[in-house]
DNA sequence: CAGCTTGTGGTCAAAACGACAATAAGGCTA
DNA sequence: TAGCCTTATTGTCGTTTTGACCACAAGCTG
């Protein structure tokens, strides 16, 4: 990332000028989970400069005139994390006539799962510029942005049970202790490991990759990936997940 | 409603020009649901004057200053349909670049809900204004409306098996069978009586209401009213619903 | 009254769930 | 190398839920 885009990233939550060529009273947060560990945590910024200095935000920014919502909301995460084909979803419009100061402005947030392996570190951005908070217990935000993260909390716990989207926060190859513990992380609870293994291999959505963890000081388990094809086969044939 | 009300609504979603006192480029449309009968069905716009006449579009309009998004959709629809206190959820903002001629207007869409004795005809509008259709089958819509009606089916197909909200769709008492006939007409399966009614009942989300049904030709139906109360407690528990 | 329609309760086998015991497979250490 | 420790994986079993279907009840209609 230049150091321009850097500049730029570090004051786009500022309050005016309002960069040229983009929509007016209009603007876009991303909220970024990812999963470290077991802990499921959420990607802040800290702003450098101007009257918010050193508070935390949602990454945000501006709406291109000739982009649509979601490249914009792609944008700013790609231009953030270098990652490029993230699980990208629409979260909700937030508009309160107050929400911002001077000026009244809707944003329009965006959550995205990413995987560990694909974001190790914070690159382009030092330790104090962005950083990954437990998305439970989180400092001050500025505005709103408290409540969007309650909000998208809430839809990430709801939608993950209904439909199999918390593979995006593994990596490609995971074994069925991290897929639990994800679930388990996002979710506050306890599973019990054999009842759950169980519930997932019936369902046919994961391929075993005949290939043993690495690197443990105890027997490894198997790896496995999520079998996206036959996901799309099994929900044409009316397969609803839940778990 | 006034004439002028009328005339403003029925010109609402002509382009430009855009009244005063509203935000530049954001609109707001609805999706209104009801269930007639036993189908369910939306709630569309006939334009009667400018180049968009005789086409049907999604009721919207334009978001005021000093008024919060919700405010507006609320606004707009108790325009159109005197309902004060629906239930009106955020569906999601739609923003493509061409997705409006002449002009980038992004437009945040709500889904409603009304029982069809709250509504039971167009009041203020003549049938050729605005009219309930079926929500599977319908005209072409204007712009991107079919997209944003499409979306809203299926989100409702989801959200109506995963939380109680399909009861503002039925009058404040209704029978187990009004209830079934619900999920069927959403969902587009077929239930098994007996079984279906087990299964809410064990649910603790009925209230009977010592009553029964009337002018029925046939043994009346014992009816219940949602215990709104009793779903706070229990999802405070950890109950969640599912259909 | 017989006949029709819908409401409501019962049954039963299959499947799913949940708790927990038992065994397997590795690496580690003495 | 022999145990020890940790996690993986499989098994078992009683309970609950599901789904399909039968049977009877209740009320209107002719």
């Amino acid at each position: 990332m230049t150091s321009a885009l850097i500049s730029a990233a570090k004051s786009n939550r500022e309050p005016f000028p309002v960069p040229e060529g983009t929509l007016q009273g209009l603007s876009i947060d991303n909220l970024i989970f990812g999963l470290h560990g077991s802990e499921l945590k959420v990607l802040l910024i800290k702003h450098g400069e101007g009257i918010r200095e050193g508070e935390w935000a949602l990454p945000g920014g501006w709406i291109k005139q000739n982009e649509d919502l979601r490249e914009a909301a792609s944008r700013l995460l790609r231009d953030l994390t270098g990652i490029s084909h993230p699980y990208l979803e629409q979260l909700k419009a937030f508009g309160k006539v107050d929400r911002y100061p001077a000026e009244r402005v809707v944003t329009i947030t965006y959550y995205a799962l990413i995987s560990a392996d694909q974001y190790p570190l914070v690159a382009g951005f030092s330790a104090s510029d962005a950083s990954w908070v437990s998305a439970f217990d989180t400092p001050a935000l500025v505005f709103d942005h408290k409540e969007i993260l309650t909000y998208g909390i809430q839809l990430l716990q709801h939608q993950v049970r209904h439909k199999p989207i918390g593979f995006n926060l593994l990596p490609e190859k995971f074994t069925l202790l991290q897929l639990q513990e994800l679930y388990e992380a996002i979710l506050n609870i306890k599973l019990d490991k054999p009842n759950f293994r169980r519930k997932f291999m019936k369902m046919n959505l994961l391929t075993p990759c005949n290939e043993k963890q690495k690197g443990v000081a105890h027997r490894a388990a198997n790896l496995y990936r999520f079998d996206k094809d036959n996901y799309s086969n099994l929900t044409e044939q009316g397969f609803s997940f839940e778990v």
